[in-house]
DNA sequence: GCCGTTTTCGGCCCGACTGTTTTCAGTCG
């Protein structure tokens, strides 16, 4: 069974306890133990009993123990039972808990999302003792948000974001200024855009912001707090505050939930309360910081945290130790080594690629257009990559300022062998190993597919290793380890794929990479000029993955790099 | 149900907002 499985069960018990009227603490305890294993690389079977996970004590630990061995679990079975699928059905909609949930359901015994909404528009939900005409809307409008997707990609959503913040700041009247909440923290996907701004004329901002060009439908418009929703359905809070709180809460605002409260549980625990106006001591409350991050980070004993750790993974601890990671910037990548060009299903030519780079101050580029049977990304023939390795070479002797290796991006068949000739592979700088079919072989095969893939000696680079798209396709089910393991062995290098959808290998994974001495080196798989600017995305997924300068390949210089790669 | 520089019991982050109430419970982030 694998860890999202595990993970999704737990929850599903701390939903139904808590509908169950059960004390908070107990269904915390299960939310907090699946939080655990989705953030654990390894799988959960390998290492549990066997070292310390955080939230998981003797009594979640035998259920995922019967988890594992029997496949089921007689404890979630039983309580399962207790609780009607619709209640918790219903807890998913917007502004309805458990509480909620289950009085409709126990007044009116609904049986689907369809009777509630009917419920809703005969108005017999109002007659409810402690219900009334607005929960009754609320529960009409909610019903229609559960149909949309939760979600959106950090790449479809940063671009928006960042144009209303650049018309913000070009007020006057606006201070200072942030992106806060997910989008600050450079998470995969991000639900809404939160800005936190600071100004002696609150209305004036609020005024403008819920008349922008792309507003579709302003929710909410008070002095500090507005909501407005714009393209694509996505919603965006902007939140007004005084300059001696700014610091605290921008740290408030940026989150993550859990880190908060790791951090508060600290504060408590230092004598000190932690809120969005600022750190006060707590018996007097006295204020003590709040101006600025660096200040409430310091005053609690730590350096600040770049917002891209804050994710309760062990940085507070870190920060305390003086032993956070000098984070990866975009700034230090010398170059892209996974690019489609025209030769195949990419837009641009080889040389506006080569052009694009530059502008980017980069070294050096890899040109790896797909080989294979892929029908789908228009597979380059062998007399046509031969063309192309002869179009580069050219290339290189016209161009001194910038390298470009010929490459491709072999596609990786059923048995873990490259889909390519020998006396091709060996001619290629730089050899991209992918799979693009078969995505759904069992565990054991899948690893052994890419752990042989791994041991080939022409292989240089494994693409987007576990093929997840977001949103959409689930990763593969591979040993991650087992595939580490064999990456450290064989010398390979491990992509952090930077194209939105994909950001594969993610941030959890590649830092255990790392941790077991993987090399990794962020592509980004752009089809186009416009799509080189990925890089940054890949760059986030490394940081938050705890990833220096040193841990990826493309920072290094082009002499490096060739030494590196024996090119 | 978990956990321990206050330990094996008694805590467990903190506040805003809302809708429904006559003082607060539920939900959210």
């Amino acid at each position: 069974m694998r860890n999202q499985e595990i993970a999704d069960i737990l929850n599903q018990i701390a939903d139904i306890l808590e509908i169950q009227g059960e004390i908070q603490w107990k269904y915390l305890a299960y939310r907090r133990a699946a939080r655990t294993i989705e953030n654990l690389s390894e799988n959960i079977a390998d290492v549990l009993g066997k070292q310390k996970l955080p939230g998981i004590g003797k009594a979640i630990e035998e259920k995922i123990k019967e988890l594992i061995t029997t496949g089921k679990l007689e404890y979630y079975e039983r309580i399962k039972k207790e609780v009607p699928p619709i209640v918790i059905e219903m807890t998913r909609i917007p502004d309805i808990g458990p509480k909620t949930a289950k009085l409709i359901y126990d007044t009116l015994k609904i049986k689907t999302l369809d009777d509630l909404e009917h419920a809703a528009r005969s108005h017999r939900l109002q007659r409810i003792k402690g219900l009334g005409p607005k929960t009754e809307k609320a529960i009409l409008k909610g019903l229609k948000e559960l149909k949309k997707p939760q979600r959106h990609l950090l790449g479809v959503i940063l671009p928006i974001a960042n144009r209303i913040y650049k018309d913000l700041k070009s007020l006057k009247e606006v201070k200072q200024i942030s992106l806060a909440g997910s989008i600050r923290r450079w998470k995969e996907t991000i639900r809404d855009i939160d800005i936190l701004v600071t100004s002696e004329k609150p209305e004036k901002v609020m005024q403008v912001f819920t008349s922008l060009e792309l507003v579709k439908e302003v929710v909410l418009k008070g002095p500090t707090k507005s909501t407005i929703i714009v393209t694509r359905d996505i919603q965006v809070d902007l939140r007004v505050v005084e300059d001696e709180s700014y610091g605290a809460a921008l740290q408030y605002f940026t989150g993550s939930k859990e880190h908060n409260v790791a951090l508060r549980t600290l504060c408590s625990q230092m004598g000190f309360k932690l809120n969005e106006y600022g750190l006060f001591l707590k018996d007097t409350e006295k204020k003590i910081a709040g101006e600025t991050e660096e200040e409430i980070y310091k005053t609690l004993g730590m350096a600040w945290i770049p917002p891209e750790l804050r994710e309760d993974r062990g940085e507070i601890l870190a920060a305390q130790n003086d032993a956070l990671p000098t984070l990866v910037e975009l700034k230090d990548i010398r170059g892209d080594l996974h690019l489609h060009s025209n030769y195949t299903d990419g837009k641009n030519t080889i040389e506006e690629l080569v052009a694009a780079a530059e502008k980017r101050g980069y070294e050096y580029i890899a040109i790896t257009d797909h080989t294979g049977t892929l029908s789908i990304a228009k597979a380059i023939d062998e007399p046509k990559l031969l063309e192309q390795i002869t179009h580069i070479q050219k290339l290189n002797e016209q161009n001194q300022n910038i390298r470009i290796f010929t490459g491709a991006e072999v596609n990786i068949d059923q048995n873990g062998d490259l889909e390519l000739s020998k006396d091709l592979l060996e001619q290629l700088d730089i050899v991209i190993g992918a799979i693009h079919s078969n995505l759904k072989m069992n565990r054991k095969e899948m690893t052994e597919r890419i752990v042989h893939a791994l041991s080939n000696e022409h292989l240089t680079i494994l693409a987007h290793p576990t093929g997840r798209l977001l949103n959409k396709r689930a990763p593969s089910d591979i040993d991650l380890i087992e595939v580490f393991d064999a990456a450290k062995k064989y010398k390979k290098i491990l992509e952090i794929n930077a194209y939105p959808n994909r950001l594969d290998l993610s941030d959890v994974n590649c830092r255990t990479a790392n941790q077991q001495g993987v090399l990794l080196v962020i592509g980004t798989d752009a089809h186009s000029v416009k799509q080189m600017r990925f890089m940054e995305y890949g760059v986030a997924v490394a940081r938050r993955g705890w990833l220096e300068k040193k841990d990826i390949l493309n920072t290094l210089q082009l002499d490096d790099l060739m030494k590196k790669l024996k090119i």
